[in-house]
This record gives structure tokens, C-alpha cells and sequence, in this order.
DNA sequence: TTGACAAATTAAACACTGTTCAATAATTTA
DNA sequence: TAAATTATTGAACAGTGTTTAATTTGTCAA
């Protein structure tokens, strides 16, 4: 019998949604059982339900770890590039990046199964409205004329977009296997995306706009 | 015991999968059993291993008639605008409404389960080429001197934009529940989109380019 | 019509799942 | 030290997908 001394009731619970993390990472949430969480943190399967209501819950726990790591990582992503322009780039590929580092959080991420009743820790929507802060920051930099609306539009497009070429990457279902060119679809979908939010020339034509060709050059068909 | 007569081994499997289909429309396709499948075609669940290998499998022939109903849908969207970019925006609507109207059909072909084994059946990625090439057509009516480098990169970046905005818009998971204008945040992505596309000019000023204010006029501050 | 063969269907079982709960062990309090 | 409290356990529960032997049904030649 594990004595009650090993752990503190936080300690076990940090103990528990952590390893959880690591198996969701390894083998995907759908595929790990109460008993597997139990045997890795040295317990029996009646112990995780003196500290978490259900499996779900602890899945949620988990959600809010994996939302943290995503946001530091994208967050890290800012300092590669030094205009609005280049940042917004590099956050979505911090975000590809990590969605193909870790398909397994990211599926559990946004694939709900949120039963009605669940009580959603209240942490996770901080991290979520943080995540999305920093996105605002960056569009609002690039264009300072924007109004709150232009902004809240904008980056609510940007980021479903930046997140549907992810999902669509990682489902193996409906998209061919054999195409993986993902980050040249991403780099496609924001900069055609950046070329033609309002003031966005002066900033673009500074920085040399992330590579490929000068959208707007050609726009005309000179 | 349901008499073998009834219904020939196509009419069966025919049968097992609409019914299928049905229920997951209604439940999800993780809350529903063989059990649930079995008592709604009037036969016992061991009949469904005669017929399918597993339950997989036939949820994977559900997911084909799913496709089947969704290009439909996208495919009559085409009616309802005469110029390319009205087309593209119409399209991502009927996606949008797809996934509204259908949330638990939207999760089961975009949540990937599919094990490694699994053999899919080839109609899939017939169909799913099909749809690929509704946009594709349009996307080359638009800009009539794009690559066929150019139409891929552009058809995967649009698709992945539109279908991240539904799946984001689906996941009451991270997206807070208040904000509810979906297809204002589809359309500020397709226009944005197609605004800084090659040769977009003409065609847009033609139709008026869908509502909301012309990007291009104030596209250097004017 | 009959009888043998083939195929479809079933009921019962299997190992597994999440979850609950009385019994037990460990710790704290009096 | 004794009593009360709390954490942990092992065994059970109902339900899951799936398999299989036994049974029923349909076919078709004799």
C-alpha cells in the first residue's frame, strides 16, 4: 500500500495530471486507461478518484498544462523577428511546430468531449485569453489605425486559419499523406492574409515580408 | 431471429451504415454501441462483424457518405454567387453551415482514430479530391494566370483558413462561448485573402467583392 | 420432396473499460 | 494510548468491443 505520507493531496494531484501528460503525449488521450495512470504513479485505480471527480476532469487539467506549454512556445516565437509582420509569421509556425511535435495534445486539445455538466478550471481561460492577447498585440502593431472590431475580426481569422492548415496537417483522414509542403501553405495563408490588411505597406516593404514573392508587386498583373 | 431474407448482404450493409450515420448525427459517434447499431436495424450486435471487421470500419464508411453530403452542400453554394470570389465566400458558408448543422458528423471526419491497419475505402479519397477541385476550379476562374504551383498552395491555405474557423467555432472548449460571428470572421478571411491574390483587382471591383468595406481603397492609408 | 451443404444469425462468453464502495491501513487528534 | 479521521485498497459493478460455438435459415442437387 503506497503510504499517505509519500505525496501532499497537491503534490499528488500535480503528480497525477503531469503523468497523464506524458502518457497523453505518448500514446493519445483515447488510448490510455485509470489503470495505466494508476500503475505510473505507483496507486491504485480507486485513489485518482479521491482527488479528481472523474477521468475528464484530469483531462482537463491536463488541457490547461498543454495550453501553457503552447503559449510559452509561441510566445518565444516573438523574438525571431523584429516587425509585426515577421512575428504574426512565426507564431503560426511556432503553432504548426508544436501541433506536429505534440499531435497528441493537440488533438486532445481541440477535440471536445467537454461533458455539459464539467466544471472547466477557471485557469483555462486565462490561458486561452492570454494566447490570444498576444496575437492582438501583433496585429494591432501592424496596423495602428485599427478599430477593436477590425482587431477582434482579424485576429479571430488569423488564428482559425493558422489553426485549420494545422488540423487539416494532422488529420491523416481527409487530406493525402503524400503532400506535406504545410509551412508553405502557412506562409501562403498569412502573408496573402497580411497583404492586404489596411496600412500594412509601409511595414511590409520595410522588413522584406518573410520571403516568397512580393504579393503586392504583382497585384496588378505588372 | 431476424431472417437472413430480409434484406441482401448489400441492403444489410447499406442498412448498418445509414442507421450508423443517423446515430451519430444524433450522439456522437463516441456515444454510441454496437449494441445501439445492432437494436436499430432490428438484428443482434455479433450480426455487424459479419458484415464489417469492426466498429472502425464502419465508421469509416459513414465518414464516406458524410463527405458525400458535404460536397453537395458546397457544390450547390455555387449557385448562389455568378463571379469566382462570391463563389469561394459561398462555399465557405455552406462549409460553415455544414459544420453548424452537423457538429457530431464535422467531429467524426476531422478527429482522426483511424489505426494504422485500416484500410480505407478508395471511394474516400475519391471524394475527397472531388471537393479539392470545386475550389480549385474556382480559385483559377479568379486569378486565370496562377500556376498550378500557385492554385495548390492557394486552395490548401483557403481550405485549411475556412475549415480552422469551423472547427475553432466548434470547440467551446478554447473559444470563449460569448462571441458568436462566425461567418464575419469567415468572410474577413476569405476577402482578406483573396484581396492581395494576383490579378484579384478586376474581378472584384466588378461585383462589389462581397460586402463590408474595400480593402484595396484603403490599403496604403488613402 | 427430401436431404445435405453453405451461409447468416444468435446467445453466451471473453477481456477490458470507468467507476463505486466497504474494508483496511495510516495518520492526526484528544 | 485511545479514538476519530482520512487515504488507500481490492473487489465488485455495469457496460464496452469482439469472438465463437451452436443454431437457424436458405439453396440446390438427388
Amino acid at each position: 500500500m503506497a503510504r499517505r505520507s509519500d505525496h501532499t493531496k497537491e503534490e499528488l494531484q500535480d503528480l497525477i495530471v503531469g503523468e497523464t501528460m506524458k502518457l497523453v503525449d505518448a500514446f493519445g488521450a483515447t488510448n490510455i486507461t485509470a489503470r495505466d495512470i494508476a500503475a505510473r504513479i505507483g496507486y491504485t485505480p480507486g485513489t485518482l478518484y479521491t482527488h479528481f471527480d472523474d477521468l475528464a476532469t484530469i483531462l482537463l487539467h491536463v488541457n490547461v498544462r498543454i495550453l501553457m506549454h503552447l503559449r510559452a512556445e509561441i510566445q518565444d516565437a516573438t523574438d525571431t523577428a523584429d516587425d509585426p509582420a515577421g512575428r504574426l509569421l512565426a507564431m503560426g509556425h511556432a503553432y504548426l511546430g508544436f501541433a506536429e511535435a505534440h499531435p497528441h495534445w493537440f488533438a486532445l486539445l481541440f477535440n471536445h468531449n467537454v461533458k455539459p455538466r464539467q466544471t472547466v478550471p477557471a485557469t483555462l481561460q486565462v490561458v486561452v485569453d492570454g494566447l490570444f492577447e498576444l496575437l492582438r498585440t501583433e496585429l494591432a502593431a501592424f496596423d495602428r489605425t485599427a478599430t477593436d472590431h477590425d482587431l477582434e475580426l482579424g485576429v479571430r481569422a488569423l488564428w482559425g486559419g493558422v489553426h485549420g492548415i494545422c488540423a487539416l496537417s494532422l488529420s491523416d483522414r481527409v487530406v493525402t499523406q503524400r503532400w506535406r509542403a504545410d509551412r508553405l501553405v502557412l506562409k501562403t495563408l498569412v502573408n496573402h492574409f497580411l497583404a492586404s490588411w489596411p496600412d500594412a505597406a509601409a511595414d511590409r516593404e520595410q522588413v522584406g515580408f518573410a520571403g516568397g514573392r512580393r504579393v503586392r508587386e504583382t497585384a496588378r498583373g505588372h
